[in-house]
DNA sequence: CCTCCTCGTGTAATCGATTCCACGAGGAGG
DNA sequence: CCTCCTCGTGGAATCGATTACACGAGGAGG
């Protein structure tokens, strides 16, 4: 493969000026630029990503590390991450850990070896040193969705805490009392504050949620139904299942099939992530949506200002309830919205409006 | 960042030394190399891939390009490519193509610039100049799911004929007639196949596959959507929809609920591609299903050996029906069934036996 | 005791770019 | 006409590794 020294001889130029032409440095004459352009074409020439990284000292990439592609969720996340990027001259190399820590580890050692310049994680785990060290040797990073408290790093995130709030209205609303949350990892952020919010939400209406009705998942469908199952075995089974991320709302989904019951007629089933794919579940899936695409695009801007020397803020944006059938009662929603809902990029993300949920003023339920 | 330099004058040896610990090379004396590893401990020292690659000229990495990340087949690619790669001491940079050619080729160029060892593509159209030319100048490659004619590059992919052919006569069995396919576009060799693939199968049992009943459309699900809408305006719409990939699908199962209709009572409906959520759908979703994991690893070894030197073959793996509801009749499968479908990684991907459909001598049938 | 090999090590070239510095030509200003 | 600046250019150092080659020490064999 050509390098600049044969473009060089072919311009009949040195390899300064061939340099010069390619980054546009202002003091090149037309003449030898169009005769190095000319030399380039030529000889079909690509510049050395590799060697010019070494030089610069950086490759303008950055390492997006998530818990899991498999995630509908995460998938939209690192389509957007990478769309962003490309907008802004990055290109992103992405990591797959799987809800594994030391995979997670793997993946970042091997960014860090590739001298990347930034990294946007979703830290699977409370964080490990190898990644908790990068962060204080000075590492750019950013977290997105999730975070690991007492770091330093910029955190991007939805805050569900409104729309599990409208959750639990709407829930209330259809007459249900005995409320269960499947709740992810107690290891991360997201784990922790899904349940934490629930259990605000239904305490604001005098209820409380036992710790039977606690099942704990690791984000994964598995994981869902196993815990399901263990609700479905109770003397006194909840009313309503609410899982904390879709993959488990599937696996309880299953879980509730399988014992030949069905939602929302026996028991309701409500998620935290919504994907285009509720629309079309038996039944439509009531959900509380991220603002998917706008956290993802959002990292990278934080990553990059970072990268630039700049020092970006955290930045917290709302999530909203989308009410489908899987609780009860039909859906409000006209038949045209299904087909908007099953559109990748959710156009009405804006949500100034929180939801259409019914909402009963939960202070005077509360008091007494 | 520690250099090698640095490691050097911490353990008190050259360079030379410490890059011979570092890749264990055989003549260097014990005493060198506990003082070298000490040193490594010491200062944090991790080795730079990019100078080592500049100067040994493999990056270790390749790239894969596939047209879709939201689309979940290619998201179970994805991570089957990235697992396997791992473990033959690879990483893989993913670009996605997102169905545009234009972008296809900004990722390639990208690729091609940071001097990946390898490239995995999954065309979305017919080969740029510039992946023709990549691939004729040398560069490892290998295409998986969709191919190129013409191009001396090994193919891995699933063959759909014996599926489609089962599909058929499940179709058949159930009375309907007048069946109808989605296609993808027709610069992809599996917007073609697809759609061979089954008008042949249709031949067997002696019906036609009119230019009607041929809708148009690109893998994504708006325009599964616009070609299920010409379907329903005909004078005589088809009694089946098969959508020729499961983003399509879902498109399609959209317009028949816009209309107000029900599947499978008022039209079927059936994918190429079978993924987790389909069992969940309403009504669960008949499907060819591919062994997708299979895939993307026999890809990948295929591309090693390519740039290890030898010259892989192309791989071809059965694809299998999955008998679902969406066709008519109860699926014959019993729930627990339903719960292994629903699992990431189908373990009874073998798939000796065809499928459960039903059979009916198709040729004796085709021939009056 | 001399010669030859082997072994461990260091010096320096190299990969392909970027960029500092020096240099010569040519124009402007005195 | 001389001086000084600007402009375009080239030479060479540099980034952090790998590796060919040279070299000295020490052991084996004659």
């Amino acid at each position: 493969m050509a390098s600049i020294k044969d473009v060089a001889a072919e311009a009949g130029v040195s390899v300064a000026t061939v340099s010069r032409v390619l980054n546009d440095h202002p003091s090149v004459s037309a003449e030898a630029r169009t005769r190095v352009l000319a030399a380039v074409d030529v000889l079909g020439y690509r510049r050395n990503a590799v060697a010019r990284s070494l030089r610069t000292d950086q490759t303008h990439t950055f390492g997006l590390v998530i818990s899991d592609v498999l995630n509908p969720y995460f998938t939209e996340l690192a389509r957007s991450v990478e769309e962003e990027a490309r907008a802004l001259g990055y290109s992103v190399i992405f990591g797959n850990a799987d809800e594994r820590p030391e995979l997670q580890d793997h993946h970042i050692r091997n960014l860090l070896d590739r001298r990347i310049d930034g990294l946007l994680v979703s830290p699977t785990d409370g964080g490990s040193p190898l990644m908790l060290d990068a962060a204080r040797a000075g590492t750019p990073m950013v977290f997105v969705d999730r975070w690991i408290p007492g770091v330093d790093v910029p955190v991007v995130q939805a805050d569900g805490r409104a729309a599990v709030r409208d959750l639990v209205a709407h829930l209330y609303g259809l007459g249900h009392r005995r409320l269960a949350i499947i709740a992810g990892p107690a290891a991360t952020t997201t784990g922790r504050e899904r349940v934490e919010a629930f259990r605000a939400a239904i305490a604001e209406y005098g209820l409380t949620l036992p710790d039977d009705y606690i099942g704990q998942g690791d984000f994964q469908a598995e994981s869902g139904r196993r815990a399901t199952e263990r609700f479905l075995d109770l003397p006194e089974p909840p009313e309503v299942v609410f899982a904390a991320d879709n993959l488990m709302a599937l696996g309880a989904l299953d879980a509730i099939r399988a014992r030949g019951m069905r939602v929302p007629e026996d028991i309701a089933l409500a998620a935290f992530d919504d994907i285009p794919w509720f629309v079309h579940t038996d039944p439509p899936i009531t959900a509380v949506a991220q603002p998917t695409g706008e956290l993802g695009r959002a990292a990278v801007r934080a990553l990059v200002a970072r990268i630039e020397g700049r020092t970006p803020k955290s930045v917290t944006l709302p999530a909203r309830l989308v009410v489908r059938r899987s609780c009860g009662e039909p859906s409000p929603e006209p038949s045209p919205e299904a087909s908007t809902e099953a559109s990748t990029e959710s156009s009405t993300e804006s949500s100034t409006e929180p939801s259409p949920a019914p909402r009963p003023s939960p202070a005077q339920r509360s008091k007494p």
